[in-house]
DNA sequence: CCTAGCTGTCGATAATTCTAAACATCCGGG
DNA sequence: CCCGGATGTTTAGAATTATCGACAGCTAGG
């Protein structure tokens, strides 16, 4: 659960063909505090993180997120999609089984009447989207609007929302959102 | 230069309705370094932070990217995306405008044998979308496939990639991208 | 072999962070 | 008016982090 600062500074600072004396140098701090940080045998002060990032340099965003590769699925059929919807909302997932995704990619279709919900959904993140094709209801904080095709939302999840397919026609969304929420 | 991490918690804490002793019971420590924290009169150690966000929660790199801003446009009509293609390749982008945005919505269009470009594509994060209509190549590491409506992908946008237009209708997709490439 | 220069680790101590408890406000109810 | 319960701030001292200097290991060159 807890973050491998120590791990991750290391093989940054190896990436970058640093030694620590010499990231020492940079960020102005001591060697020796490196060596302890790379060996988890301290957490830093975050200022102390962000001179050390400073000297790389890299942003704390970057260092937190924490990017890693893998041989992973590129490209997926439509029935590769994995539906995870109900009730006349149908969501199909983009890259399902991909591990440590930083997006949810959906390709959603609302039937006539269909809506997200009683409840309001409210969660941490971001989240946006273009209407394909049909009318939808998007409701976030106060505020309400029926979006066609080729209009589009950007939001804070955790403001409190909602969708709703008004029209007489199934309405389709792509969407997507970050941190996943699938 | 530096980061206000005080201002940025406690903005953070009274967005989610958390008072300094309730955010310290659930983050595991004490009120009194909260308030310490937010009058910037220390810089808290790392897993500090992280027990706070823990707490809230929030991931540190979402802490970092600085997302505090809320009074912003939630709906865009489609005249409202703003353009940033060329050459018969249309990228329609949502919240342009947004500050700290996390993620790039895309809406595009690919005019028959339009191409990303001649160079081929490398940049930090992930990508991925879903084709609408019409067909496109799209190349990412050495592998190379046809995606048709309803299909999708979702790759590390550090693996060299290229999308084109192999037919001869316009093809339209919906893509996002994080960190934001726009 | 020995030195010079690099590497990362370690121990003692200085500096900073964190805790625990007290303190000062503020607000609503009795 | 005063009390209870909430808020955030402050302080002394415990705990942790950061520094400084020393140390051991490795490599290249003389």
């Amino acid at each position: 659960m807890s973050i491998d600062v120590g791990a991750r500074l290391r093989s940054i600072r190896q990436m970058c063909g640093l030694s620590q004396r010499e990231l020492a140098r940079r960020a102005g701090v001591t060697n020796g505090l490196i060596s302890l940080v790379e060996m988890n045998r301290v957490s830093p002060s975050v200022s102390s993180l962000k001179k050390l990032l400073d000297g790389i340099p890299m942003s704390m965003a970057e260092f937190f997120t924490g990017d890693l590769n893998q041989q992973v699925p590129v490209f997926y059929a439509a029935t590769e999609l994995v539906e995870i919807g109900n009730d006349g909302v149908s969501l199909r997932l983009v890259a399902a089984q991909r591990a440590n995704r930083q997006m949810t990619l959906l390709h959603e279709r609302y039937a006539p009447d269909a809506q997200t919900g009683e409840e309001m959904l409210e969660h941490r993140g971001e989240e946006c989207g273009v209407v394909i094709r049909g009318k939808i209801e998007v409701t976030v904080g106060g505020a309400s609007r029926v979006l066609g095709p080729g209009e589009a939302y950007y939001f804070n999840s955790n403001l409190p929302h909602r969708f709703k397919n008004p029209g007489r026609e199934p309405c389709e969304i792509v969407s997507c959102s970050t941190p996943p929420s699938f």
